[in-house]
DNA sequence: ATTATTCCTATAGAAATAATAGGAGTTAAA
DNA sequence: TTTAACTCCTATTATTTCTATAGGAATAAT
């Protein structure tokens, strides 16, 4: 399971993607996504410092994707806001780290279980370009 | 991520599957696996109401597979102990739930990436088998 | 009887989740 | 040059989940 804020991130990222040609602001984005304004401030925040958004101070400002949609994608906004995708630390590629009650990581079964699990995730995950999503959410216009 | 109790869980399983032939003890599991017994104890007792697992009571009592361990998947125990492997309640097969601020469901780009993600996890942790794990961590011995 | 177990109930600290509040600083446009 | 629409920053807080621990009652084999 993911986190509210996880879905509010996916929800905002692929709204902006949707509307590339133009600056959104935080209104904008929680009106369409039906996310709580102030909540959503924040998730904009992280994306922003995290580097996959860039914002727009003062008067018609608000935010927009750091990079072309195609080139983003969903893996790297859940990373952004949850951490690894990894279901434990020690399958994880970007944030691995030793299980304290670890006995023997090679012939570990759960391990093996989650290295597994974690690659099945990472070819749905990053895979996904935010321009898909978009277009996916315009099927029905 | 998981949590602790459904990495113990599996852990516990893969133990019982590994030593099949006999009833283990909440100690001898604990110890094996490097788990703390009270948490395994509580653990097991999740996993008995749900018919993973047989008990023993009294002296030389203790825990065993409910089913043979090939007829048993590393899904059902997380399912167990940590409900739908959906990323998303809308996704589930087994917990479906439609989100609180879903505008359209059916053109729902979140939601579509995490169908997909709840097939590709569930195409490894509902085929993995605990005679599957059992035999792996027995490949050092 | 004794001892090794499961089983039951209760408790509790710590961390994460899901927000909300208020205002300071910035900028475009009226 | 004021005003309105924004982002940005710092707190605060309620709720839930996580990760256990404690103590003892019930049960069964030896």
């Amino acid at each position: 399971m993911i986190s509210n804020k996880a879905k509010y991130a996916l929800k905002a990222m692929t709204i902006l993607a949707a509307n590339q040609e133009r600056v959104l602001s935080a209104q904008e984005i929680a009106k369409k996504g039906k996310i709580p304004y102030k909540f959503l401030e924040a998730i904009l925040t992280d994306l922003k410092n995290r580097k996959l958004l860039r914002s727009h101070r003062g008067a018609s400002g608000g935010y927009a994707l750091a990079r072309p949609p195609g080139e983003m994608t969903a893996g790297e906004v859940i990373r952004a806001i949850e951490g690894p995708i990894a279901p434990l630390l020690c399958a994880s590629l970007t944030g691995y780290r030793r299980c304290e009650d670890c006995v023997d990581e090679e012939a570990c079964a759960v391990r093996s279980l989650m290295v597994d699990s974690r690659a099945a995730l990472s070819s749905v995950l990053d895979r996904r370009s935010l321009a898909e999503l978009a277009a996916f959410s315009q099927l029905k216009p």
